[in-house]
DNA sequence: CAGCGGTTGAGAACGGTTCTCACACGTCGT
DNA sequence: ACGACGTGTGAGAACCGTTCTCAACCGCTG
């Protein structure tokens, strides 16, 4: 089941939940998921201007995409906002704080573990967790050892 | 040296860093520590404003706390960003999304063990980690099964 | 007690996000 | 093929949380 390719499901996904797959939606999705590092909304709502995309679509199927749980929120280390396109199924980011690259990650084996123990420590039924690692990619490291 | 009470330290940590701990920051700092759940900017704010603090000095105020570590991030289940104080020292959020109640745990032998592998995967010198874990809380629990 | 650096409050300014509304597009039924 | 309808879209206005500005204030220090 675990698909190698799952970028191109997609419009699988739409499909499935009855939601159109538009020419917009499409442009927005791969601007995220064709680049390898995180970007703001801003940077996509410039990138895809040219293309016709306003704004106000860029906002929007950011949060649809996000509902659907294809667009996971994280920030760099100035504090800045953005979004990073996860492939389908559940994975963290190890995000350079600097260039804001996203390696992505399966560290559900480290986290499963402690929730069953924090669930039957606290009495809360988990839902959910978020975990991101922030670190400088090496070539950043290099970049900043080298001016500093 | 794993202090009982370190919330009394504030203090000790704002002289250390020379830092004046102000009649305004005192009540700030008591408004989120004194909570049990995380509250927002405009929570706290609307609370303080009839001690006569005004919304920048809270919104300054967060932000340095923020920055001394002495205030956490999170959100809760529609979204909303709210603030919580952890005890001094390095520990993650259980937070109920509903309610927002926090409950402190310390995760950090899971995760540790994590950045080092990723670490050595993938050249990344990490310098950080965010984990926050979502749940509902046997309260809240009760209640939506109730209205349900 | 005067001087001085840092902090504060009120309100203005700013900027990111959301809303509004007219229009375009695709779908479905006829 | 055609027309009506529902949905998505773009431009711009509106909104609202956040930051900035600046004069007044506070608590130090000498």
């Amino acid at each position: 089941m675990t698909d190698p390719e799952p970028t191109h499901d997609i419009e699988a996904v739409f499909r499935e939940k009855g939601i159109p797959f538009t020419r917009q939606r499409r442009l927005i999705w791969d601007f995220f998921a064709g680049a390898d590092r995180a970007a703001t909304i801003t940077e996509a709502a410039d990138g895809l201007r040219s293309e016709g995309v306003g704004q106000a679509t860029v906002y929007r199927t950011v949060a649809l995409l996000g509902d659907l749980g294809l667009l996971a929120r994280v920030q760099d280390r100035s504090g800045e906002i953005c979004y990073t396109a996860p492939p389908i199924g559940h994975s963290h980011p190890l995000i350079c704080g600097v260039c804001r690259r996203v390696v992505r990650f399966d560290g559900d084996g480290d986290v499963k573990e402690l929730e069953a123990r924090l669930s039957a420590a606290t009495g809360f039924s988990i839902y959910g967790h978020h975990l991101e690692v922030y670190g400088i990619c090496p070539d950043c490291r290099r970049e900043e050892g080298a001016q500093a």
